[in-house]
DNA sequence: CGACTGATCTATCTGTCAGATATATACTCC
DNA sequence: GGAGTATATATCTGACAGATAGATCAGTCG
């Protein structure tokens, strides 16, 4: 299958909360789903166009508060019946997997001894953000049980956020088992690093 | 930072066990470390023409078998001293994370309980294929230590590998948990349509 | 030998997307 | 009233995925 456009679906999905501007838009699927769904700024308006070329939503242009003729102005999409249509078709067809693309395992893969110490850091700064992500999420599936926000099915969402919550869980393990690992590698390259200068001495 | 740019890198690290076609470089880059990285099809000779463009590769035409004017072409590329110098240089900067993109979390997100039906052929589906990934990686782990693969630090391979693993294992147990929670849920579905069938019948 | 088949190999094209950037208005706190 | 921040619309560049094209080579079967 060809790649993705999944953006204008994506943006559909979020008009049923209701017409939203673009703007809103991002910040709302952002907060929702930002832990396994990222939207490209630079796709939020080309999308928003489809989306009125396409007659599955409809452009609301307002006047700002000011009211008066130099308002601001602003743009409110809300989703039409043909609209809601396309977004069931499209939820109905089976999700695309993304190819795996990980720089930091393939750093790893192309590295030798001599590159050896470089790693550490970077896999502690992974151990860092798997761990705040980790909290992040746990805190959302405490929380959205409790909270009134506005959503379809408060249990398939729980089941996207256990996902990346199992997901972390196995990174932070990850790290921290690589970690021990580099230091010994470490170690070792250190001892072999003095014992050939002991061999041939500088001075 | 930019986009990308790691395609060059990925094939001049590839061309440090040493001059291979396109076509051989691709095949081998899959073998090894496919289960993390996957290059597109599309990028390999535009990254093999940029290489030679910057002096971090040699291209050396080669003649087919046939030895004949007419026998096929063969490009051959080798790595230059200034293009290892570039690989160590690009393998000391720190790795970019790629934004989450999950489309089967998303429509799990968007999805409601009129959709409910669908997702779980997909889990299905996923615990097949993590199954399977499951069983390669952790082959490769086996057999690696023992086989004569060039490569430069067997223990960098294999901390990518086992977190390749990690998150299969991860993902596996995620999809079993999930698939016994959508059939409860598709269960309760029946038996609520059932209600309302019986409260108002078609016929 | 010649036709067929599948693997090898080089290459291009299209559309999607990430990330940066530009620009301007509205609100808020001091 | 000014500074700083949030809201908002929008464009541009280059990287990338996936499909496709087209050619040559090796093996097989009749």
């Amino acid at each position: 299958m060809r790649p993705g456009r999944t953006t204008p679906f994506a943006l559909l999905g979020m008009l049923r909360l209701g017409p939203q501007s673009g703007y809103a838009l991002r910040r709302e699927l952002s907060a929702a789903a930002g832990l396994f769904w990222s939207e490209s700024y630079g796709q939020i308006y080309p999308g928003l166009r489809e989306l009125t070329r396409r007659g599955w939503a409809k452009r609301r242009v307002e006047r700002g508060a000011g009211g008066g003729p130099r308002g601001r102005v602003r743009h409110r999409y809300e989703m039409t019946p043909k609209g809601a249509r396309a977004l069931q078709a499209w939820l109905a067809l089976p999700p695309r997997r993304s190819a795996p693309r990980d720089e930091l395992l393939l750093k790893l893969y192309l590295g030798d001894r001599d590159t050896v110490d470089a790693p550490s850091g970077w896999v502690r700064r992974l151990l860092l953000e798997e761990t705040d992500r980790l909290r992040q999420v746990r805190r959302m599936m405490e929380i959205l049980p409790r909270g009134t926000h506005a959503h379809r099915s408060l249990r398939h969402w729980l089941m996207a956020l256990e996902f990346v919550e199992r997901q972390s869980e196995a990174s932070v393990a990850w790290c921290q088992r690589t970690l021990s690992t580099l230091e010994l590698m470490q170690e070792a390259n250190a001892r072999r690093r003095t014992a050939l200068q002991r061999r041939s001495p500088m001075e």
